[in-house]
DNA sequence: CATGATGATTACGG
DNA sequence: CCGTAATCATCATG
């Protein structure tokens, strides 16, 4: 015990008293009495409250042989603070006493403070260089993520009720067949959204409980041992760095479901729908009669797009088709160019009435791609 | 169920 | 970013 003892002295020395800050013991030690020995109590006392589990410091009553110091009268500079408790001077103490006395002791402030550097240090020299954390990669993406899928952040304007509305009423209207699909997977990820930021909400709560209760705890401990701000704020990054892996996993768990929820509504590649007839007849009719340029520009699929109540990208991927199939086998579309270009040259008659040239729109003039109709085999 | 048609996606070049 | 070419996945039909 001695050997303890002394190297304590030894590193209270080291870590607080050698610079002289907020205790200063050095001060103190020219006051008191019998400095040494003095500080060496105080410190085999709080090694043995730390010694000693709670139960049986509780249970059962302290040594004989130290009182004397804690009680204060024979403290040279009496400053009443340990008045009460140890009146008897040959009274058993029980723990609550003894803790009060430890409080009130009029070098406990100075030790307090070294044990605190104490700990600083090691707990410092231990783990203090990983300490600061990056914002983590991978829960940024997740966030990103999110974000850009509409589950967290702003309640796109409104509310998804609206655009719900808004969506299932454009498909009650007449034509808008991505409609109700397209309501459908917002209602569904409204839901999802909805429960995410519910559990979001519950985490952040019981993180926010968890560690209101753990600096409680500390709070209530730092009075019987030393705990620096420090300290408590490792603590409570600690708590919170638990409780973001969880909110990861609430996140990827969301992001998930959201693929899932996307591939299965939006991906329209896995639920294909042709497009309907007059869709396709406007289109048939912009190509063959643009054949020897079938490049609409950017109004012009708009106008399309319009027409046939799909998207502009869906009329650009038509054409990028239509141009590479037509192409690869002529004659596989013979008959159906033949047909629309008819149907134009019908159009057009009946429209304006000098329409000798039925011909005029799908002229092979530019060689991009080879004549229209009536052709190689005249196969009309 | 096999097969062709068809809309969407991907890889690549300008 | 747009177009081509190849490819995928589904639809539609016999």
């Amino acid at each position: 015990m001695d050997d303890q003892t002394r190297m304590l002295a030894g590193l209270a020395g080291l870590g607080g008293l050698s610079q002289g800050d907020v205790g200063d013991p050095d001060s103190l030690r020219k006051q008191l009495g019998q400095p040494q020995q003095d500080i060496g109590d105080i410190l085999q006392q709080i090694m043995a409250i730390t010694d000693e589990s709670l139960d049986e410091a509780q249970a059962r009553c302290w040594p004989e042989e130290s009182p004397a110091h804690w009680g204060g009268s024979d403290d040279p500079a009496e400053g009443g603070g340990a008045g009460g408790g140890t009146a008897g001077g040959g009274l058993p103490l029980n723990f609550q006493h003894r803790k009060h006395a430890l409080n009130c002791h009029r070098m406990k402030p100075a030790l307090f403070s070294v044990l605190c550097e104490i700990k600083e240090k090691t707990v410092l020299s231990i783990r203090g260089i990983q300490d600061e954390d990056p914002p983590d990669p991978q829960i940024m993406r997740l966030d990103n993520m999110l974000l850009a899928e509409g589950v967290s952040g702003p309640e796109k304007g409104g509310g998804s009720a609206a655009a719900a509305a808004a969506a299932a009423a454009a498909g009650g209207s007449p034509g808008a067949d991505g409609g109700i699909e397209h309501s459908d997977y917002r209602a569904k990820l409204a839901q999802i959204r909805q429960i995410y930021h519910s559990e979001l909400e519950k985490y952040e709560q019981a993180c926010s409980e968890f560690t209101n209760h753990v600096m409680n705890l500390l709070r209530e401990q730092s009075r019987t041992r030393p705990i620096s701000p420090k300290e408590i704020e490792r603590m409570v990054a600690i708590i919170h760095r638990k409780f973001s892996s969880i909110q990861m996993q609430l996140k990827q768990s969301t992001c998930e479901a959201v693929m899932i929820l996307r591939s299965r509504f939006l991906d329209a590649r896995r639920k294909r729908r042709n497009f309907n007839k007059q869709a396709t007849e406007v289109l048939n009719e912009y190509f063959y009669s643009h054949l020897s340029n079938p490049y609409p520009s950017e109004e012009a699929k708009e106008e399309l797009a319009k027409k046939c109540a799909i998207t502009v990208s869906q009329v650009s991927n038509w054409f990028g088709n239509k141009r590479i199939r037509y192409k690869k086998n002529i004659g596989k579309f013979q008959e159906e160019a033949n047909l629309y270009a008819v149907k134009t040259a019908v159009d057009a008659a009946s429209v304006s009435a000098q329409a000798s040239q039925a011909n005029s729109p799908a002229t092979p003039t530019s060689g991009g791609y080879p004549a229209p109709c009536y052709t190689p085999d005249g196969r009309l």
